[in-house]
DNA sequence: GCAACGAGTCGCTAT
DNA sequence: ATAGCGATTCGTTGC
């Protein structure tokens, strides 16, 4: 890895028509040669969590050349990804430091609290929405998208469970009716001890709900019944876990 | 801005239960003091866009303390967000280089061919869309979001269309129903020639569609003539400019 | 301050 | 390769 703070100025061509970033202070991280992936990434010195211009992993280091001495050295850098039609310029003013070191241990990243982890442990703890349901499956494929949490009550009927690990918005309960619009199509579902002629029901669980969003079901539930809301928030699954 | 090249673990809390980063070779950036936002990035050296962990513009360096010398030089740094909760402790085993430049000139992005610029090209040229149209407004704000075009059609009818500079999904056209729904309601439409009782009408338009989109569209158009898409791109819109 | 929404989103998983 | 979707999303605009 690479690491350079100047001033510098740079172009970039590629998935939008341009992207002119002003001369200004950065600082610049290249990954480049067997040791990394090939991404570039120019920060602003002072503020952005966000790089102000980048290339992805896979770009390559295509023309570098310098003149001048020391601190009065001035550069060109041209990074390019061929296939996928992207290429940064970046012209260097004035040249504060300019470090390699080398990547031989890699990190791992763990985390606890993330979505996939919500919907695992609702899935292991389903009383917490209804007595009685049995888990059929996670990520549940359909036409319209696929269902986190797919279950089957007493009665016969699937239950699609939609969960949210921060808030829920409208779309979020506009694509759990999707899935009970989509659901009855799918023919398997019998196998599992699904009633055909028995509508699916929906449960949107979330931590907390847009503006509006547990009115509009509350209005679909009683004009239906089939869709309802639950609020619950990943401490809660974790409590009850042990 | 400071920039560290170092071994290091790290351990996040906030605002997922927690996140490690288990040692490994990386680059952090750290814009403290008055000089920066206060924000801190933590790559892998070798691989990543993204940082592994990193914290929010508003951090503040609580805790720095070190040991050693040389590259026997050892460290603790705790970064923390106080009105957010979250924190991140670094622990350095082996450092490399703590490099420290100041942010004088802060850059400036210009970009070229987003999204907004494709709604403000097309907004300017609606006769691609059909004749006789006439601009109403942009992000026009409803109860269930914003129209990114609102038009004025001869007879009478307002014209709602939805732009995407690139793909547009199937919820793209479930939300633009929406506000086919939603439209009637807004009673500020007739001062502008809309009528009320003509039902508004729909144009979903892009570069391309995702699966289904389009036979969906065409499904409801059988159905009520009321929603349309049309394939264009950003520089079909740059073309006609000229 | 929250809310909506795009992003050159990125990164992951499964088809 | 593409599709779908979450993210400690971020960043901007408008209220």
């Amino acid at each position: 890895m690479r690491v350079i703070l100047c001033r510098a100025s740079c172009r970039y061509t590629g998935r939008i028509n341009s992207a002119e970033l002003s001369l200004g202070d950065v600082c610049i991280l290249l990954r480049d040669g067997a040791d990394g992936d090939g991404s570039m990434l120019v920060f602003d010195r002072k503020v952005g969590v966000n790089p102000r211009n980048w290339m992805p992993a896979g770009s390559e280091l295509t023309t570098e050349q310098w003149r001048g001495q020391a601190e009065e050295r001035q550069g060109l850098m041209v990074i390019e990804h061929h296939s996928r039609g992207e290429r940064l310029e970046v012209y260097i003013e004035k040249l504060t430091l300019d470090a390699r070191a080398p990547a031989e241990l890699q990190t791992v990243l763990a985390k606890l609290g993330s979505e996939s982890q919500f919907s695992e442990l609702l899935s292991n703890d389903l009383e917490l929405i209804s007595d009685g349901l049995i888990l059929l499956g996670r990520e549940w494929r359909t036409e319209v998208g696929m269902v986190d949490i797919l279950a089957l009550d007493p009665d016969g009927r699937a239950v699609a469970i939609e969960t949210k690990r921060r808030r829920a918005t409208i779309g979020d309960a506009y694509q759990l009716r999707r899935y009970l619009n989509e659901l009855p199509r799918d023919r398997s579902l019998t196998k599992l001890g699904v009633k055909r002629r028995l509508p699916p029901l929906g449960v949107l669980v979330a931590p907390s709900f847009a503006r509006g969003v547990t009115e509009w079901i509350d209005d679909e539930k009683r004009a239906s019944h089939r869709i309802s809301w639950r609020r619950v928030s990943f401490d809660q699954l974790m409590d009850r876990q042990t």
